[in-house]
DNA sequence: CACTGGTCCTGGTGGC
DNA sequence: TGCCACCAGGACCAGT
């Protein structure tokens, strides 16, 4: 389940294998990969022909390549979003097809492939506008997006206020990308573990302290998964060369249930939450009444 | 307007 | 062994 530290180190490697290549051709196996591009997969492919990659950027959990060609004044990028399962592979143009493989980009190289392959559809790729937002360049579908904690100009300050600005809870706004963006379910659920705090807590009734504890634990804990590859429960998350990453042995909280607290030794417990699952310390992070 | 909760999607798993 | 319900979950969007 990629979360920010593992598009991270997608883009690293999309920066490193891709950038400076001329794209030749897109094909596009699964019309659903192709995503808010309304004029279709069909444009899609005719337009991204003949344009040359240039660097790999992300904000959150989206993922784009900025291209050379004519575009609009501010230009264009090829957006991705992995969703649950997105892929971005580089492969030798000789290796057989994945079996979820939804849009092939050749480069007239004539070297490696740059695949995305998807099993559960969540993710999808799109040519984009950049528009202008803060001072910075984003694709348009990624305007609302906030800066995330590893962004150079990420405001602490700023995202306290933001998430105290809301009356859900605490973990809802965490998850929240247009407060502070790149917390997903798990590094959430490793957040308010270390910062001893039940998800249901109402966000607007934290402290300042609190409240910028949670985003400086949040901040941590990617920075320590990034150290490590990103995190991997299965075979569906693999970095830009296919090598998955480690970190799921660190995990405090999430994926825990039924294994003893690291802090305390309760038994952690899972809650459903929004059709999914929290996991948390039933004595370190107490549920609000 | 702020907030809530349903929905999309597929494959692996576990119960019967 | 086969069938089926359930689960994973980011982001969008309709509904309250």
């Amino acid at each position: 389940m990629p979360e920010l530290p593992e598009v991270e180190v997608v883009r690293r490697g999309l920066d490193a294998h891709v950038s400076g290549r001329v794209i030749s051709a897109v094909e596009v196996l699964h019309p659903r990969a192709i995503r808010r591009h309304l004029p279709g997969a069909a444009d899609f492919s005719a337009r991204l022909s003949g344009q040359t990659m240039l660097a790999a950027r992300r904000r959150g959990k989206y993922l784009w390549v900025d291209l050379d060609g004519p575009g609009t004044t501010d230009g264009e990028a090829m957006l991705a979003h992995l969703g649950m399962s997105g892929q971005m592979l580089v492969q030798p143009a000789d290796a057989p097809d994945e079996k979820h493989l939804r849009v092939r980009i050749t480069f007239a190289d004539q070297g490696s492939e740059l695949r995305f392959v998807d099993q559960r559809t969540f993710g999808g790729l799109a040519l984009s506008d950049i528009v202008e937002v803060d001072g910075t360049r984003l694709p348009e579908p990624v305007a609302h997006i906030a800066r995330d904690p590893m962004d150079p100009r990420f405001d602490p300050e700023a995202a306290v206020k933001a998430l105290r600005s809301k009356r859900t809870e605490i973990k809802r706004a965490l998850l929240d990308q247009t407060l502070v963006s790149g917390v997903g379910n798990i590094y959430a659920d490793e957040s308010l573990w270390r910062a001893k705090l039940h998800g249901l807590r109402r966000a607007d009734k934290l402290t300042k302290v609190k409240a910028a504890e949670l985003l400086t634990h949040a901040t941590a804990v990617m920075n320590e998964a990034l150290g490590q590859g990103g995190t991997s429960f299965d075979a569906l998350y693999v970095n830009v060369n296919g090598q998955s990453g480690y970190f799921d042995r660190s995990l405090s909280a999430y994926g825990q249930e039924h294994k003893p607290c690291t802090r305390c030794g309760t038994v952690i417990v899972r809650e459903p939450f929004m059709n999914r699952s929290s996991f948390s310390c039933p004595t370190c992070q107490p549920k609000p009444r």
